[in-house]
Formats: structure tokens, sequence, C-alpha cells
DNA sequence: TATGAATGAGGCTTCATTCAT
DNA sequence: AATGAATGAAGCCTCATTCAT
């Protein structure tokens, strides 16, 4: 009989670590094929050329395996973020490297985080991952609205801040969905254009010209 | 487990028309509730006060049930909007109209189109029926800054009229979020937050002010 | 084309009362046969001649199920020995029927209650069912014990009756599961030797003829 | 989900004997905790603080675990019983003894052997193991009662003594389930409690007053 | 000796959808 | 017109058990 020849290293048995960021990967490539109904966890196990109870093991339900991909995902956005608009920049500098940074971001994963993003805002039991996230956002864009105001000397409610910088992020999360189904679309554009209708509009705000309801 | 209940005295033999938004409500509300995905044709039946097979009999399939439903809410809401936008009006006049009868739709079906929405933004076989409504208001908007550029004795490219009036329908998308999130909020004050963001930036970009990112 | 001849009477499309009897056949015979956690509802529905859905449908989870069998075999139990223990006979003649009933039952239902029942007492979530069962038991034993020891002009504390007819219902259970282990013995003179044991030993603490523990 | 654990600074190492006694005390804690099925290999070779090969490599399978298990505690009583109850002392004291020093094993491990004892009946895979045990038993209880008849000068059937020994094991059992849902209870006066049944029974039946059917 | 990595198999449960009355 | 009865299909999750290091 003849010697069984050893098989070319076929990489079984990886470390823990190495496994899950590849179960993460296969996680993200079917959720955001399917969203996250329809995928199922043998199409991922498989994607992932691994067996489920591995998935389970390391990652646990369906659910936290979404939102470990949420989290992944948006950490290294936050990062690709945080990296770019340094704190100690004037705030037009900032936004405006903060979003070249983002639209750049999802330009480079628009299979990745804006599908994956997208469907999370729809189920219900990911509102909370989501809301924390948002929030770190808004904070931080109220913040740089804030700062900008008290430079010009003036001051605004705090929830009208809240609710201005809401709009933004959703504008900007509006064009990210866009920009995810635009392939032949730039990055670097899309961004000037959203800097073009946020920073004008914020800008009128610092500078105090409120519009008002006519009187009807 | 199916309890066994004892049939309801309901009126029987109702004209189809009537049955038919009988379940349009009762499918909204479950949707609203649940999600897509999580709703039950049973729960909606037994919401309507009305057998599963007559769910299926007049409005069919439970994918194109949803679709019944963002129509139907969908269809309202635009009449509501272009009741209130007549478009002989200035742009600015309406603008504000329209965004005050969007918020006060939206604020008065707070679990209704709102949540229904946001379901469908995630789920792929609801993306054609949501892309042309989206469609619809994106173009009213931009059709609105363009006639006003126009007016102004200005022009701007297609792409960059949609990618901006993307950018305030995704505002005011969010913001209509944030307001079925907020039940004590005021969809006026709401309204004229938006219209602040909204026209001001708008504004601005009439008036030939651009921004350009600096030389990096 | 030939006409299609009508079938024979398959007797598909049966009333809800049917099946659930039929199912819980079913149910009480595999659950005998396999143990709770090794029977699969699959056996189950296919031995009942019927889908699975219908059976969660009409009788729920598996635990439920199980419930439902413990409760229609409990039920009839009870409904025989009630039968024929009637309260106003005096207390002997009493014990004396009741455990006949009692045996007859379980021999007649070798393979289906004792079984059960056995099953049950091992398994965490059927603790309260079993529970309130072998209480409304240990109840009418020991009601029967003071009554026949009122008439004697005695008394006892509550706990040392509650711990005799604690005991004598185990024995009770205990001759039940030989009975069931025995498909050739005869119930009626297990009852009888049952009897001997219980109404012997009562019989001389009815006389007050107490046994102490020997000084040490 | 698998957490990730930084290993415990366990002694490794150890001797054979030392890790088995170690395993067997998991096994019987978590099998009395969870019951057989509901509990898992994964939590007893934790609980151990070993890994699971070793389990499997020492004990075998899950059953043959639970056998183990079964057997160190079921000997365990045995001795405890067996030292108390000397095969020379009359038969009063020695069931007396026996009876004591059973209710006190069984409170003394109030978590363990009851709860363990319990779970066995109910699983067929256990019925031999268990069979053999209450067969030990019940012969000694038998003898015990033939001898103290022989005594007397009387004899009964074989059948008849089985019969009465099983119901006397059958409501100590009993009351070892009483004893063990009842954590505040002693088990001397438990002891004392039985054997007043028990005894006062059969001392009946020694002296050979036995109660008839009446004829219907 | 000791263990992290890995999986085959199988069970429970749910749901959209249709049939027969 | 209307419904109770019925099911095929599929998905999530768990677990006992073993391999390779």
């Amino acid at each position: 009989m003849l010697a069984r020849v050893s098989s070319a290293p076929t990489f079984r048995r990886l470390p823990r670590a190495v496994r899950e960021q590849q179960m993460l990967d296969a996680a993200v490539k079917v959720f955001s094929r399917r969203g996250f109904h329809a995928a199922s966890m043998d199409e991922i196990a498989e994607d992932a050329g691994i067996s489920k109870p591995m998935v389970y093991a390391y990652l646990g339900t369906k659910e936290e395996l979404f939102v470990a991909c949420l989290h992944r995902e948006g950490t290294r956005m936050m990062h690709a973020i945080a990296g770019a608009a340094a704190p100690d920049l004037p705030a037009d500098v900032r936004l405006w490297r903060g979003l070249r940074a983002f639209f750049g971001f999802v330009g480079a994963h628009r299979d990745g985080w804006a599908v994956l993003y997208r469907q999370a805002r729809g189920e219900q039991p990911f509102a909370g991952e989501l809301a924390a996230m948002r929030a770190r956002l808004v904070e931080v864009v109220a913040g740089m609205l804030d700062h900008a105001l008290r430079t010009e000397g003036r001051q605004v409610g705090e929830t009208d801040l809240e609710v201005v910088a809401y709009a933004l992020v959703g504008a900007t999360e509006s064009l990210a969905d866009w920009l995810a189904d635009h392939p032949e679309a730039d990055p670097e554009k899309t961004a000037t254009r959203m800097m073009n209708v946020a920073w004008q509009g914020a800008a009128q705000l610092l500078h105090g010209e409120t519009w008002r309801p006519p009187a009807v």
C-alpha cells in the first residue's frame, strides 16, 4: 500500500483569532448580499469554510454575529474618520476631512459597511447598537457646530443643535446610500457636495441668519 | 399554540373595498410594530378580524401586501404634500409648506408611515418600490432648486442637483425618523428646523457661493 | 379522460377535537416508549398520522404537549378513583376501593399512565404539574386518615399527617411502578397487598400505638 | 458562545485518582442541578476545571459518566447504611438504624444523591443500574421481614414478601424525595415517621393480622 | 498528559401558503 | 364568499464526541 502523501497545507486548525476574522468576513459578505433575515447561518459558515457549530462557538447567535459585524466595521470606520480629522483643527477643516474620510471609507467598502448599516436601520433588535453609533457621530458633529458657534460668540439651544446635527448626519447617510448604489461615483466629489450643503447651511446659522416661518 | 377562540360576532359579507381597507389597516399596524419579517400573516389576519385565505385572495402574497401598504400610505402622504405646496408658489414657500405638510403627516402617523418606510429601506425586495417613491420626491425637490436657480440666472449640473436634492431628502427622512422616535416633539418645529438647514444651505448655492475643497 | 374515482374515505380533514385526541394518543405512546427527551416530535406526528405543524398548532410546544398528556391521563385516573370511592363511605372501604380502582387503572394502562408518570418525576419542568396532582392525592389520603382519627377521638399534627400520607402515596406509586413492570401481575392482588401495608400501619397509628426511637 | 477565558492557574498533572474524583464531584453537581439531559459535558468539564477530552479519557461517555456518579453515590449510601445496621441485631433495631442512617445520608446530600436518584428513575438507559441497587435494598428488607417472620414461626409467599418490601422501599424513597425538597426538615424525625408507618404495618403482618378484601 | 479546534447529526419550531368544505 | 384544516420547507441552535497538536 502506498504511503499516504501528506496533503498540501490545507490550513485546517487555525487559531481562534484568525477563524473569527474569516467568519466575520464571510458574515459581512453574506449579510450585505442577502439582508439579515434572508442570510442563513449555513451560507455564512460555508462561505467561511468552516462548520456551523464553530460560528456559534466563537461568535454566538445570528443576532450577536450581526452585531459583531456592525461593531467591527463601525469601529474601522470610526478609526478612519478619527485618524483624518484631528480635534485641534478648525471646525471647517475637521468637517471636510471627516466627510472625505467617511465617504472614502464607504466608497472603499461599498458592499460592506453601507449595506450592513442600511440593513440594521430597519431591524428592531439592532436599534441599540445603531443608536449608540449614530449618537457618537451626532455628538461629534454637534460639538463641532457648538464650538464654531461659541467662537462666533453665539449659542443655540441643545435640542436645536441636536436636531441640526441629526439632519446633517441624515443627509450624510443618505448620500452614503447613494454612493453605495452608484459604483461609478467618486467618493471625494460626493464629499465635496455634502460639504457644500452642510457647511453653507451651517455657516448661515452660525452667522445668526435664521429662517423663520412666514406669518400664515 | 392556536387557541380555540369562539368566533366573534363580527359583520360578515362586507363589500370587497371595505375588507381591503381593514386588511391594510391591520397590515400597516402589524408591519410597523414587528417589522416585515417578524410580522406573521396569522397576526395580520387575526388583527383584521378575517381568515388568512381571504387576505391571500384579496391582496396576494406577503410581499405584495407589504407593497400595498407602502403604496397606500405613500400615496396618502404625497397627497398631503401636494395639497399643501401648489406648484405656482415661489420656491421657498413651496418648500416650507411641503416640509410642514410632510412632518405634519409623519407626526400624525408616527407608528404608521415612518416605521413602514424605515422597514422598507433595508429589505431588498422593496428597493424598487421605494426607489420610485424617493425618486419622485427627489425630482420634485430638484425641480424646485432648478427653478429657483434659473430665476437667479444660474444653472447647475444635473448630477449636482440630484445629489443635493438627495441630501436634502435624506436629511428630511432622518428628521422624520427622529420625529417618529420622539412622540412629544412638535412636527411644525421640526419642519422649521429642517427648513433652516435646507434653505439656508440651498440659498447659498443659489447665490453662487460654492464651497471648494482647500488645496491639500 | 376517465373521471377520477373519488378515493375511499381516507378521513383527511378531521375536526380539531378528534385530531387532538389522536395526537395525544400518539404522544402518550411515544413518550412512554422513549421517554420525554428521547421522544421526537417527528415520531409523534408521524404516529398520529399528521404533519408536525398541526401538532404545534393544536397542542403547542413539546413541553406543553407532555403536560397535556399528563393532564389527560391524570384526569382520567382521578375520575376512575373518584367514581369508585364515594366520600360518604367509611374510611377503610374508601381506601380499599380507591386503591383497587387505582391499581386497576394502572394495570389497564400499563404503558400509558405509569410510564408517563415515572418520566415526569425526573424532569424539572414538570415539577409543578406533578406536585399539583400528587398534592391532591396526598390531601385526599390525609383527609381520610384525619377523618378516621377523629372518629376514634384522636388527633395528630398536620405535618405528621402529611408525611404519613406522603409515605402511603409513595408506597403506592412504587407498587404502581412494579405493576407496570410486571405485565403478568394482577392489579387486584397488588391492591390487596398495598391495603395490607397501608391499613395495618395506619390502623396502629389510629389506635395510638406509636413507635418511638429507643434510647440510644 | 464560548467566551475567551484566560486559563486559570490550577494545578496541572494531578494523579489520575484525584482527577477522577474532581470530575465525579462536578458531574454529580451538574447532573443534580440540571438533570441528565439538560446537563452538558461542557459544563461538567468546566466545573471540574478540566478539558472535555480528559473527561472522555477518564470516565467515558456521558451515560457512563452518569452511571459512575450513580455508582459512587450509591455505594457511599450503602456503606453508610451497612455500617449502621449490623446484621446480628434484632430486626426492628436493624430497621430503625438503617432508616436513620439512610435519611441521615439523604439529608446530608440533599442536592446529590436524592436528586440523582430521582433523575435516574425516569431515564431508560439507567434502568439496569437502578434496578440492581433497588433489588439489593429490597432483598435486604425482605430478608429482615422474613427473618422476623420465621422467628414468629410464620412464613409468607415470596412474591408477597417482595411486594411488601417494595412498598416499604417505595415509601422510603418517597419520603427521601420529600426530605430533599424540604431543606429545613429533620432527617431523624423523618426516619421516625417512616419507622412508624413501616414497622407498625409490618408488625401486624408478622402477627398474622392480614386484611382481606370484603366480599363485594 | 492535556487541550483548543472542529464537526455530523439531529431536534425544535415557525411560517407562508393552499386545499377542501 | 369564507374558513378551518393541513403541510413542505427551511432555519436556528445545541451537543456528544473526536482529532491533531
